[in-house]
DNA sequence: CTGAAAGCGCTTACAG
DNA sequence: CTGAAAGCGCTTACAG
């Protein structure tokens, strides 16, 4: 038989099955004009007897197509962060016809490198990229050939490409000056690694506010540090246990939040919590008073949209849309979970609508 | 410039600009045998001054190997569920330097059609399927020409394909069993889309555990019907407010779970509940004994390793492995998330350590 | 309406 | 150690 190599049936073997030739073939199984109808018909036929799947991968070489695929390299596909952009960047190219592929680089720049001239050499015809920390300059070689690359939650270092982030300083601001206004001047903030962008500019925002409210800033409410990744739940402990503790505290990275509300109900006490994008059902938990800042639906609508109007052809200088942050009172959001999991794309009227909720109920002492 | 189309040097460029032949510039650059180290070293740099990233496209094309690209196709890449899944294949993956293609099909037969023929023609050498409802019979032509299918998570309709799942019934079974054995005898079972394997099999359970107790299976204390989705929390508080009400209840379903808690939490009732997969933290929510039966990354694990084997020239019939189900207590699992994140892969040790933790605390009335 | 030729970017035999 | 030829599965011009 005149299989290929890989046991499929190939165009010129549906040609021969219809008696035509390579062209034609092509043409009917294309759609394209000028094919008789009984001949299109005979190798449609021929086709299907086959099971013949045309190679996408030879079909893309041969016409210099682009070959319709967009890599998403993220930290973890499993980080329930990612997996909401993930959902989002998919549904949003999905009319496209564009598939997606993954990768993940667990914020390792040598990983994320590898990971992009791996894709780079599958030819996908655009990256959208959460970047791993470091520079990122070898992109840019990529991009002067051709490839669209889009950054999202994070800037992209050494290049200038089109990004999609949100204001976390805002986001940092916002949290404590309401926290302030609830009556709190012990603020705590949390956060192992201060080599994550989001991490350092809500830092950034949490001292500006403290600044704003003419409050201390005292770093023993201010936790970090790399190291205390190996006991988190000690560290969180032994801030709760100074002489002057802390009455809220605002947990700015993944994870972060859940040790906290740990520590802080096993200890049983009653702090005021605003925690980033990684709590789910917040209004079920044991205290539902939190504030949520979420983004990854609004992020990765975003910055797709970028990337395709780049694949459509946009040029110009790289574009830096900053979103606002979205505030999510849990309690509020009692039994309207869509409020966390789904924004809407218009965040304007979101963040404004929002805005307003009542936060904390004071200070619990 | 002799660049290509696609505005990328080719393998032709830098052997016109090393002054050697293409098959000397392949050679050297795939650092096969049989160049002078002086060439070599020509080619390599003639390789980096252009920026030269070999083509995989063509370089499969030409070679006949695999493309070396593994499918993922579930349900929904967003869901807590299937992400924590993809994040394992890719674990398992990557060793071997596959790269993996994500698309959701929404639990619609006809959208996983389109996708398993969209990635056939771009030639994955296999597809990982977390199947959709329906007839999959399609599959076996893609099968017979070389395609490794394993089904994840649910069996696979029409093809007898390797399949890896949890046995559902004995999730169901034993959730009972345990309400039964605390003292509960009116226990609830919700569910919305009974067409969804896992939420049928579960059912199964809950009936033989119920059958076994010799307890009355009473139609009034179970919800498994689509049309509920409309408004879920009116028919899980018409379910409650039976004059004689479930003093337990088992949610067989994504969401459904959530849902429960947030009406029974709103009524200010007091249930034990069973939730499956879907509950983040559960250490955390308000009412903490819930049981949790969950398997996703062992899941992954198990059908990569499968899929792997076959990429390996593993010949014979299909496979099928079901998992025990793993029960994790969640105020025994307090401060320790992994027990509810990371299943151990050695799932009998699990199972067996778990099986005997303490589960209900008995009605509350 | 149909087809023979050349080529996409690479590799596999086969020679020297 | 190096290279010219043929081919992977398809498409794009170019002819009839």
């Amino acid at each position: 038989m005149g299989r290929t190599r890989t046991g499929r049936p190939t165009l010129a073997d549906v040609a021969a099955r219809a008696g035509v030739s390579l062209k034609t073939a092509s043409r009917a199984l294309n759609g394209e004009y000028g094919v008789a109808e009984e001949t299109a018909r005979r190798v449609r036929e021929a086709s299907r007897e086959l099971g013949f799947r045309p190679n996408h991968l030879a079909r893309s070489l041969a016409s210099g197509r682009p070959s319709a695929a967009v890599g998403l390299v993220v930290s973890s596909v499993s980080d329930h962060f990612m997996a909401a952009v993930t959902g989002t960047v998919e549904r949003v190219l999905g009319p496209r016809d564009l598939q997606l592929v993954t990768a993940s680089h667990g914020d390792d720049p040598d990983r994320q490198r590898r990971i992009v001239r791996t894709l780079v050499e599958r030819r996908v015809d655009a990256l959208l990229l959460v970047p791993a920390p470091g520079d990122a300059s070898y992109l840019a070689a990529e991009i002067e050939h051709g490839l669209v690359v889009v950054a999202l939650d994070r800037p992209l270092d050494g290049v200038d490409a089109d990004t999609v982030t949100v204001d976390n300083v805002a986001a940092g601001r916002t949290a404590v000056g309401r926290f302030v206004g609830a009556g709190h001047r012990r603020i705590a903030f949390l956060g192992w690694d201060p080599a994550l962008w989001t991490v350092a500019q809500r830092h950034v925002g949490y001292l500006e506010a403290l600044d704003a409210a003419r409050l201390p800033a005292d770093p023993d409410l201010v936790l970090l540090d790399y190291a205390l990744r190996d006991d988190p739940e000690a560290a969180v402990e032994a801030l709760l246990s100074h002489p002057d503790p802390p009455t809220a505290m605002l947990s700015a990275q993944h994870s972060a939040g859940r040790t906290a509300m740990r520590v802080i109900r096993r200890l049983g006490r009653r702090l005021d919590l605003a925690v980033y994008d990684d709590i789910h059902d917040p209004d079920l938990l044991v205290r539902p008073p939190f504030v949520l800042v979420s983004g990854a639906q609004r992020l990765g609508a975003a910055a797709t949209e970028l990337l395709l109007e780049r694949l459509d052809g946009a040029r110009g200088p790289a574009r830096h849309v900053v979103l606002p942050p979205v505030y999510v009172d849990a309690a509020a959001a009692d039994g309207h979970e869509q409020l966390v999991r789904h924004e809407p794309t218009d965040h304007h009227a979101v963040s404004a609508a929002r805005a307003v909720a009542p936060l904390a109920t004071g200070p619990a002492s």
